[in-house]
DNA sequence: TGAAATGTTGGGGCG
DNA sequence: ACGCCCCAACATTTC
């Protein structure tokens, strides 16, 4: 019987494996092969997916198989592997970037007159075709997108893992893991990642198993960076060491053993929202480098190369900003909440063009989704169909005392300031001058200043959107506006 | 899934 | 007792 290929994708699990089920129904003996690609890896990525394909070479290995690793265009890698395997099928489970999609093309161009090639929707709770308004087109507002699809009823059960695995890897050619040079060398910045993460299905249903004992206090506490009532769940969804399905299940299960909450709903609300930012670049591939909103692209933003790198390496002079640059650059991640703070801090306060905050993002998260990434920053920028409104600026202090009132997150990551109290902790240059000393705190030197005046940042921030949306009505620009 | 400016109200001090 | 002012607290509007 010829075998069958599973090209393992963004899908690095065993259990609830649309492709990898299917495959093994087919009754053919399994080729499970991972391609590199570059598509869109940013370097925290990178360190992720070394670990992550480590650990699912290990799931299959403990089932007497193993993983294939090659690397270069997916497309042809795969036709030399079905060439030499004889293989009839390919099996795998689809992606929604527009490159990805373009490969996936090729794929069926080069291969699908001589292979039976199957793909599954199994990266989303719902494929990215449905639901659609009632004249056919893609919603553009989450609201409404978010009724109709929970309208469409929970998604399916999760499926366990084929048992037993049958597969055919002897003699196929493969990589070595370390061959594929995931991981930084010199100089070796990983070590926050290695503390704080485990890549894997294994590590992943752990993850899951915290986030469901969090979940009935994530209604109130999830926009609170003190605390840890967020699932942390992103990177292991968007490598699909676990597939959103099983968190869906599994925190409605929780909420059902538990006293029922609010929790749960709002839990579910943050997972259909990343449907929505996957549907939307499914809808608009544009969306990764283009606003939604065109008048946006007539913005005046600037150019600031030294606020960019000040912002990056969390040295604005802001507790709360430095504090999530620098939890996103020890650790591959940042809270959501200070997620919204930092970008609008760079997209306001610095008129620093979103893209390039998202590019930072994309190469230092290891949960970095072009589709997430993409659809977070237009909302905040509010170029976005369903954006915040340009002017609805954030207060970095004020967010700051808000959802972080004893400054305890900010004295876990700006470690200069970890001995003023909460008082004088969001505003450092506001601290009476014996307050600093007594901290041992030189402002300036040990901590800066801040690059910017909020309040007069925010004036210029709306002066430059209002002369956008003159340089719209006057008649001398118009005519861009009826292009396409 | 804001913040600041502006408007309104009502209690209390005071002449 | 009464009106006036102040201003905190809350509501509304505007950016």
């Amino acid at each position: 019987m010829p075998p069958v290929i599973v090209w393992f994708r963004r899908n690095l699990r065993l259990c609830d494996n649309a492709a990898l089920i299917a495959a093994a129904d087919s009754g053919c003996p399994i080729v499970p092969v991972y391609v590199l690609d570059e598509l869109d890896c940013g370097g925290a990525s990178r360190w992720w997916l070394h670990f992550s394909l480590e650990r699912l070479d290990k799931d299959l290995k403990r089932r007497h198989s193993r993983l294939i690793l090659r690397r270069g265009r997916p497309e042809r890698v795969l036709a030399e592997i079905a060439a030499s395997t004889g293989a009839a099928a390919i099996y795998y489970a689809r992606r929604y970037e527009p490159l990805a999609r373009a490969q996936e093309s090729r794929l069926g161009e080069l291969l699908g007159d001589s292979l039976d090639i199957h793909p599954y929707d199994d990266y989303l709770l719902r494929g990215p075709s449905a639901p659609k308004t009632q004249s056919d087109t893609p919603f553009k507002v989450f609201t409404p997108y978010w009724k109709a699809s929970v309208g469409l009823g929970d998604p399916p059960l999760p499926s366990p893992a084929p048992s037993p695995l049958q597969t055919a890897t002897d003699g196929v050619a493969s990589l070595a893991l370390d061959e594929l040079a995931l991981l930084p060398t010199s100089p070796d910045w990983a070590q926050g990642l290695r503390d704080t993460w485990t890549p894997g299905e294994d590590g992943a249903a752990a993850r899951l198993d915290v986030a469901c004992t969090a979940v009935k206090d994530y209604a109130d506490g999830r926009d609170r960076p003190d605390r840890d009532l967020t699932s942390k769940l992103s990177p292991h969804l968007h490598f699909g060491e676990l597939s959103p399905r099983q968190v869906w299940h599994a925190v409605k299960a929780a909420n059902l053993a538990a006293a029922r909450s609010r929790g749960a709903e709002a839990f579910l609300r943050q997972l259909y929202w990343r449907d929505f930012s996957h549907y939307l670049l499914f809808h608009f591939p544009d969306l990764p480098e283009k606003p939604l909103r065109e008048e946006f692209e007539h913005f005046p933003w600037h150019e600031n190369a030294a606020a960019l790198e000040a912002w990056q390496c969390g040295w604005t002079g802001f507790p709360i900003v430095d504090a999530g640059m620098r939890q996103l650059w020890a650790t591959g991640w940042m809270h959501n909440r200070v997620r919204m703070i930092v970008a609008s801090f760079l997209v306001k306060d610095l008129m620093i063009p979103w893209r390039q905050g998202a590019d930072w993002f994309l190469d230092t998260l290891v949960d970095a989704d072009l589709g997430n990434n993409s659809a977070s920053w237009q909302w905040v920028a509010g170029c976005g169909t369903d954006a915040a409104p340009y002017f609805r600026i954030f207060n970095p202090t004020l967010q700051g005392k808000k959802f972080d009132p004893n400054g305890d997150y900010i004295r876990r990551w700006v470690p200069e300031l970890a001995q003023l109290p909460a008082e004088a902790i969001h505003e450092p240059r506001a601290a009476e001058r014996d307050l600093l000393d007594s901290a041992g705190q030189r402002l300036g030197v040990d901590y800066p200043e801040p690059i910017v005046n909020h309040a007069a940042a925010r004036n210029e921030a709306l002066a430059a959107y209002q002369s956008m949306r003159d340089l719209l009505k006057s008649p001398a620009a118009s005519p861009g506006s009826s292009v396409g």
